[in-house]
RNA sequence: GGGCGGUUAGCUCAGCUGGUCAGAGCGCGCGCCUUACAAGCGCGAGGUCCCCGGUUCGAGCCCGGGACCGCCCACCA
């Protein structure tokens, strides 16, 4: 490594590897499961997929939950965050069946076992990728106790949870409508249905001379069971309790009524097909009707479907529609959401399945209770509304799988009989029910079955209930409220205190970001550097922006809504980085070894960073509070650009430069507080540089992330001297601009003298940023005059270099601009209506104004 | 069909309980190699705060209506 005096540029790919090294040698991520939960802070990360790589979600979701943590292990606390992999089911299975086809193999001709053991071995093969990726952003997860939803401890867990809820009645195995994908062969939950719109034709089919009824799904009137009417409905009443004949089936079928029925739509007869349609479904259940099943889980016609048995669904319809000829007595293109499998992209078939089902109801209330109550809190509160209105809606979910990679269903049949229990039965003739368990059954109990539960162990003593879930909202009911209810069913309690819903980030432009789409961006590639995808007008390649630049971008970016991607925030947060290590330099460079950090103020712009460094630190504790990540970011950014390295250090430069120890331990202070400040948001920048000066044993304790958050000293606010040097700020703007106004050379060291009362101690400051030099007259009469923030008036001497006669120029401009507003002033003041109706403060504020521009004016 | 959020500078976004709130970063223009940083520094130009009404002494901010964009939930064939 090049000597301090020689790295005038912070290199992260240099630095973040060898720092990512001492944390993991440091074995600060993992915390003794000592104290209790509310002394300790821990976060369980949504278990990413184990074969997945790090996308822009798991970064963002990684640079908030890190920023947590790290923030809480230095206010004390013992932080753990808890680390795994989810076996993710379906798409696990994917990705493995989809090898072995490249292969020209088939999960089929594996068989079972084998085809397990398959996955297995991809799981060592891919597996575990991405915890390495979370390790090279940063993230201090408890790397040294990772989890797996498929391990031994966590099987136990499931199936126990399984075999309570059945035998408390709450999982039951049923045949029930349920939606079916057919890609995959495998019934999912309603969450992971999603509605697309698609236009289909609408027919309209004349099953009698009096009875015609709509459908887009001409196919399954092989299976109707009844026609329906509405009660009301004159046109129909005196057929409701007839029957009247399925075309093509002879089956005779009843004429019911049902409200469900909408007199307006089609012909207001609707054809009742229990086995194909989840409404049919509910009103064959009410009346008795029975049902039939004439397309199969292969998506082809069953043997009931007769002469059109073994073609597919849509073959069918067609034959179907062939077969009615003109009984078919219109068809129109027909507009609707048709069910859609998110999981395979095939269009969903609803039928009745044999499956396995978790009643929810039981279940939601002290979920929904937890939430109401303030218990649990979710940020933002707008999706409180959503929680519980899913959770008050809540209807059983299909728990049940016809996959292989998963949790197996702890269920044995022999004969008649079925056995429910974590251990297999004794005896012969058993057979184990072939289904596993929806991946979110498992997901469901992360938080307390990665501690260990359900043994009593000490981790689940220091650390459950968990403190924060921070994710995304779209598995808030899929993932989040499920965590809820089966944390108070089974450790008890809530699983966490605070959700957090973070930003979904959108690729640039504005779509969503997906592999598919092509507009994903891997964050890997922004830290490492990497060709630019093509979602990017411009091209090229990303500069190597370092996991703290990608961090601090990915949370100046977040936000309560999501957010386009933007690289200017990541460019921000590498900016960020170089400045914070190069005003490093100058500071480790000019103050000495022997020099203690300590604040020890001697000049009203150290009483002034002093003061504004306790502000920062307050709003970083707020913003913490708040989950206010965003301005967390930004508000160290604009302490560190606006006013440590723009300002302070500026002002106090010839001191360090004169060896001022009250200046060099001062300033040392604080960079060392700003350090701490920002490692949480920033932690590789900030350990690198603690290393150089503050780190001196190189011992795990003396890593900036196992140091104490230094707290807000408010002996050391000092308003007066906020003040002062703000008003000097307003000063040396003024008189800059008026410099450029006139064009006035920098090298020019303009002579004025300065008039005014504001100005104390700052006075020689303002000079020497602005390259003024305060000058007795001497007799020598003023070209031009500059009133200033604060009062005061700059009095301009003859200079060589200054040319008054544009400084005339300037002036009466000036003069112009004072006149339009103190006339706008002297109008708002004769409004009888704003100084009778307006707080007096205000009017007084407008009068003073007045004045000073008059006297601004004046002075000109 | 319900519900929620958004619309502010060329771009991405801040703007708290109505009164310096018209802002930041990037981009752009001009000027500076000023001994921490040229991936830097200084200065500047850019906006009918979506539209129309209303409340108010005063409205990006509150109310009513509208337009456009996005998301979530939902069993009208």
């Amino acid at each position: 490594m090049a000597g301090l005096e020689e790295r005038t540029r912070y290199e992260p790919s240099e630095v973040e590897p060898r720092i990512t090294q001492r944390w993991r040698d440091s074995g600060i991520d993992h915390p003794e499961p000592e104290g209790t939960p509310d002394e300790n802070f821990s976060i369980a990360v949504p278990p990413p997929n184990v074969t997945g790589v790090l996308h822009m979600g798991h970064a963002l979701n990684g640079s908030i939950q890190d920023a947590l943590i790290r923030w809480h292990r230095m206010h004390g606390a013992r932080a753990k965050w808890i680390l795994g992999t989810d076996h993710a089911g379906i798409a696990t299975q994917k990705q493995v069946e989809k090898r072995l086809a490249e292969q020209g193999r088939s999960r089929v001709e594996l068989g079972r076992e084998q085809f397990t053991q398959e996955v297995w071995k991809w799981r060592e093969e891919f597996g575990g990728q991405i915890v390495g990726q979370f390790q090279r952003l940063g993230a201090s997860l408890d790397y040294e106790d990772e989890r797996f939803t498929l391990d031994e401890g966590y099987v136990k867990a499931v199936l126990k949870v399984f075999v309570d809820l059945y035998d408390d009645g709450l999982i039951y195995r049923d045949h029930y409508m349920v939606n079916w994908d057919p890609g995959l062969g495998t019934a999912v939950s309603d969450l992971e249905v999603e509605e697309r719109e698609k236009t289909d034709t609408l027919y309209s089919i004349a099953y009698s001379d009096e009875i015609t009824v709509a459908t887009v799904r001409p196919e399954t009137l092989l299976g109707d069971t009844a026609v329906a009417v509405h009660p009301d409905d004159d046109r129909y009443q005196h057929l409701i309790g007839t029957t009247v004949t399925v075309p093509l089936t002879g089956r005779d079928v009843p004429v019911i009524a049902d409200e469900y029925v909408k007199t307006d739509f089609g012909t207001g007869a609707l054809k009742i097909t229990p086995g194909h349609d989840p409404n049919d479904f509910e009103i064959g259940r009410k009346h008795d009707l029975g049902s039939i099943s004439v397309i199969g889980e292969d998506g082809r016609m069953t043997a009931e479907a007769g002469d059109f048995a073994g073609l597919t669904a849509l073959d069918a319809r067609a034959k179907v529609v062939e077969a009615l000829g003109d009984k078919v007595v219109e068809q129109q293109p027909y507009t609707h959401n048709v069910p859609y499998s998110q999981r395979s992209g095939e269009r969903i078939e609803p039928l009745i399945s044999l499956q396995w089902f978790m009643r929810m109801d039981e279940l939601a209330k002290p979920a929904i209770e937890a939430v109401t109550s303030g218990k649990i809190r979710i940020h933002p509160p707008t999706q409180q509304r959503r929680y519980v209105d899913w959770l008050e809606n809540i209807r059983p979910w299909c728990i049940s799988r016809q996959l292989w990679w998963g949790h197996q269903i702890p269920v044995w049949y022999r004969g008649e009989e079925t056995y429910v229990g974590t251990e297999p039965p004794t005896g012969d003739g058993w057979e184990r029910d072939p289904d596993v368990l929806d991946t979110w059954f498992s997901s469901g109990l992360w938080p307390f079955a990665t501690l260990g539960w359900p043994e009593d162990t000490a981790q689940l003593k220091a650390f459950y209930p968990t403190d924060v879930l921070s994710t995304a909202r779209d598995i808030l009911f899929l993932w989040v409220a499920r965590m809820v209810m089966l944390g108070f069913r089974f450790p008890g309690d809530i699983p966490f205190r605070d959700v957090y819903i973070h930003s979904v980030i959108q690729a640039p432009d504005g779509r969503r970001m997906s592999k598919s789409l092509g507009t994903g961006i891997d964050p890997l590639a922004l830290i490492e550097g990497g060709p630019r995808p093509p979602v990017f007008t411009q091209g090229g390649e990303f500069p190597a922006y370092g996991a703290d630049g990608v961090r601090f971008g990915l949370l100046a970016m977040s936000s309560t809504q999501d957010v386009r991607f933007s690289e200017e925030k990541v460019a921000q947060g590498a900016q960020l980085t170089n400045k914070l290590f190069n005003a490093s330099r100058l500071i480790l460079l000019n103050a000495p070894d022997t020099v203690e950090p300590a604040a020890r103020p001697s000049t009203v712009e150290d009483r002034w960073i002093l003061s504004r460094l306790q502000a920062a630190k307050a709003e970083a504790a707020e913003r913490i509070a708040a989950f206010d990540f965003s301005k967390l970011a930004l508000g160290l950014y604009d302490f560190v650009f606006g006013e440590l390295c723009d300002w302070y250090l500026e002002l106090v430069k010839p001191r360090l430069y004169d060896g001022d120890e009250d200046a060099q331990a001062t300033v040392l202070h604080v960079l060392r507080e700003t350090l701490a400040l920002a490692h949480p948001v920033i932690p590789f920048v900030t350990e690198e540089i603690w290393e150089l000066r503050f780190g001196a044993g190189g011992g795990p304790g003396d890593l900036l992330a196992a140091q104490q958050m230094p707290g807000v000293d408010d002996a050391l606010r000092d308003p007066a001297a906020e003040t002062q040097v703000a008003t000097a700020i307003e000063a040396i703007r003024v008189l800059r601009n008026w410099r450029e106004s006139i064009d006035c050379k920098p090298k020019v060291i303009v002579r004025a003298t300065l008039s005014g009362d504001a100005y104390g101690e700052a006075a020689p400051l303002i000079a020497r940023m602005a390259r003024f030099e305060w000058a007795g007259a001497n007799g020598d009469q003023p070209g031009a005059a500059v009133p200033i923030p604060g009062g005061g008036v700059v009095q301009v001497l003859p200079t060589e270099g200054v040319d008054l006669g544009a400084a005339d120029r300037k002036r009466d401009a000036e003069r112009k601009r004072l006149e339009g507003e103190i006339k706008r002033a002297e109008g708002k003041l004769s409004n009888e209506k704003f100084v009778a109706k307006a707080p007096a403060e205000l009017v007084d504020a407008e009068r003073e104004k007045l004045d000073r521009l008059k006297a601004e004016l004046a002075a000109l």
